[in-house]
RNA sequence: CGGGGAGUGGCGCAGCGGCAGCGCACCUGGUUUGGGACCAGGGGGUCGGGGGUUCAAAUCCCCCCUCCCCGACCA
């Protein structure tokens, strides 16, 4: 390719919208454009990144045994309504009407998969299989940003397994597990496969694909000595003696007007004669269970709560239509007794007394033990873990890691088969019984500017040679004045294509400055400098964008000592 | 959806009642070619949209739209 015929114009400042480092480098370099919040266009040089993330996933799905289809991204409603996500996914899905019938524009295609594939898995003897598909899908997020990381139009691929038995799913669950480590080995950045909560999309075992980053939206923990690593949304703390601070008081009431935060409760108690910290008073959170019950979790009070996925936040409606929650004065000692169902994080101790809400407007209760005053139903990991928590599964400590999402395994068991009645087969005693199925997806479009993200310098971006949009350029500084240098260039560059080099000739009549500036700010993996200074001599100069290196070739080596760098 | 900020040429910005400007990019001619080079000439704008105030509105007022940031949300 000719830069003088590639469509692209490098701009010197990032567009002032532009916050995230791979937005600006990607549009300053010409890679992609936008068209509207979240909705972005890939120019000649994003697609040709774009295309060669999509090579790695079809060679490694396809070296598992994964068959690529094709699906509508146009849902006809129906199949949304047969698994109830038309309501459970209502918040992000794009609904079009046409000439009087309802679509969904598909932002994952777990009913699609199946309306297509099934007829095709009718027996046992059809199963496993894997399918796989990459293409674009939508999802109507209320506030994309960062470029290319969070937008309302994105690629995925998506691989969708299907297994006659749970053994069955576990086995193919991690043969594309390791699909996706060689995946994400390939596309080179440092990645981390974190235990993960499974989300709207349901199901049980599942990981993310984590790459660290620092404008990631996303925590997990990680514990360096044992490499133990969960979404923040799942990760749990180890146990940590806490020591009892002796004598348990009776329990008794106290007047706390005004108090309706751990924060001022504390103050409260402690300018009124009393010893009180968050850590020995219990956060007492409403959550609501799926037929609509009360539960009540309770958590040392200095710390976040992380609620159960069974559970749901409760809601404003929910406290009026309970005359026993009294927010802000909500504690555990006789909400058994109403019907609330108690649940106690791991950490809270019988040796300990607590202060909680008296269940009465203006009052709390101190020494509250566990066992004594009140029993527990469920005993859970309730709290959010923090940086410096203990890891749960060894001696160290964990680390929270700043990071994003690439990728995300499920095995989904039943959940879809379930509910979709064609999402069956026939045994081999002739019964039905549904798949048990796994899907797992990677954010294609979000690949580019993840790599953006870690892999990059003041000069502009630096792709790793397997996405590089070229694997080299040539530039040739003076090609328009200077016979010579006109000539090793188009030597070079004929050579190269002739040994099927994807190459890039910088033939532009412009400055060597502006030439050299364009090259590290596209970031393609190898430059070979053509200067009047070099060739004279009968040399040029191959840089590696990576390690800043540049080293003196013999023109008539040139081809060799790049052919080596590339195999 | 709540809070904050911004819309002036492709990009970055100035102008803030009185002729719509600057840098980059673009076009023509010439010089130049190892780190965004120089000279001369040139093209491109309903100042986001609508309404109002005024002799006069990019500029003041009202409504709407779009975009960005923080939060909520996040297969």
């Amino acid at each position: 390719m000719l830069m003088s015929k590639l469509v692209v114009k490098t701009l010197r400042e990032a567009p002032a919208d532009a916050e995230a480092i791979s937005h600006q480098l990607l549009v300053r370099a010409g890679y992609i454009r936008r068209l509207a919040s979240g909705v972005y266009s890939f120019l000649p040089l994003g697609l040709r990144v774009l295309r060669k993330v999509e090579a790695i996933v079809r060679e490694e799905f396809d070296a598992v045994g994964a068959q690529e289809l094709f699906l509508p991204a146009l849902h006809p409603v129906e199949i949304w309504q047969e698994t109830n996500r038309i309501n459970t996914m209502d918040d992000v899905l794009m609904k079009v009407e046409v000439r009087g019938a309802d679509f969904v524009l598909g932002p994952t295609h777990e009913e699609a998969v199946i309306a297509t594939v099934s007829p095709d898995l009718a027996s046992y003897r059809d199963l496993p299989a894997t399918v796989y598909q990459i293409q674009t899908k939508f999802r109507a997020e209320a506030r994309p940003r960062f470029g290319l990381l969070r937008t309302r139009e994105f690629i995925m691929a998506d691989a969708y397994s299907f297994d006659a038995d749970k053994e069955g799913m576990r086995t193919t669950y991690k043969t594309i597990f390791d699909a996706y480590c060689a995946i994400f080995d390939r596309i080179g950045v440092d990645y981390f496969p974190v235990e993960a909560d499974a989300g709207s999309i349901g199901g049980d075992v599942n990981h993310e694909f984590m790459v660290p980053a620092a404008i990631g939206e996303d925590h997990f923990a990680y514990c360096k000595a044992c490499g133990y690593a969960a979404n923040i949304e799942a990760a749990v703390r180890g146990e940590r003696r806490t020591e009892s601070s002796g004598a348990v008081e009776v329990l008794r009431k106290v007047e706390t007007p005004n108090s309706p935060t751990i924060k001022a409760v504390v103050d409260f108690l402690n300018s009124h004669g009393h010893v009180a910290s968050a850590e020995n008073s219990l956060k007492s959170m409403i959550a609501i269970g799926p037929n609509g019950a009360y539960h009540l979790l309770l958590v040392p009070g200095d710390r976040k709560v992380r609620i159960p996925s069974s559970l749901r936040a409760a809601e404003a409606s929910d406290f009026d239509a309970n005359p026993n929650l009294h927010l802000g004065y909500i504690g555990p000692v006789g909400l058994r007794e109403v019907g609330v169902t108690i649940w106690v994080d791991r950490s809270v101790s019988e040796e300990i007394g607590y202060c909680t809400g008296a269940n009465e407007v203006g009052y709390h209760l101190l020494d509250v033990v566990l066992g004594r005053d009140f029993i527990a139903d469920h005993v859970a990991d309730l709290v959010e873990v923090v940086g410096g928590d203990p890891c749960p599964r060894c001696e160290g400590d964990i680390e929270l890691v700043r990071s994003v999402e690439a990728g995300h395994t499920f095995q989904l068991g039943l959940t879809y088969s379930n509910k979709i009645k064609s999402a069956r087969f026939s045994g081999e005693d002739g019964s039905e019984a549904p798949y048990f199925m796994g899907c797992y997806g990677i954010g294609i479009s979000r690949i580019p500017a993840v790599v953006a993200e870690v892999s990059h310098d003041a000069n502009g971006l630096i792709w790793p040679l397997e996405l590089s949009p070229f694997e080299v350029v040539v530039v040739a500084l003076g090609y328009s004045t200077n016979d010579l240098v006109t000539d090793t260039a188009d030597r070079i560059y004929d050579s190269l294509l002739e040994e099927d080099v994807d190459v890039l000739l910088d033939d532009r009549n412009l400055a060597a400055g502006v030439k050299l500036k364009d090259a590290d700010l596209i970031g393609v993996s190898y430059q070979i400098v053509v200067g009047a200074r070099g060739v004279a001599e009968g040399n040029v100069e191959v840089k590696d964008r990576q390690s800043g290196e540049a080293t003196v070739v013999a023109i008539s080596k040139v081809g060799e000592y790049l052919l080596d760098l590339l195999a």
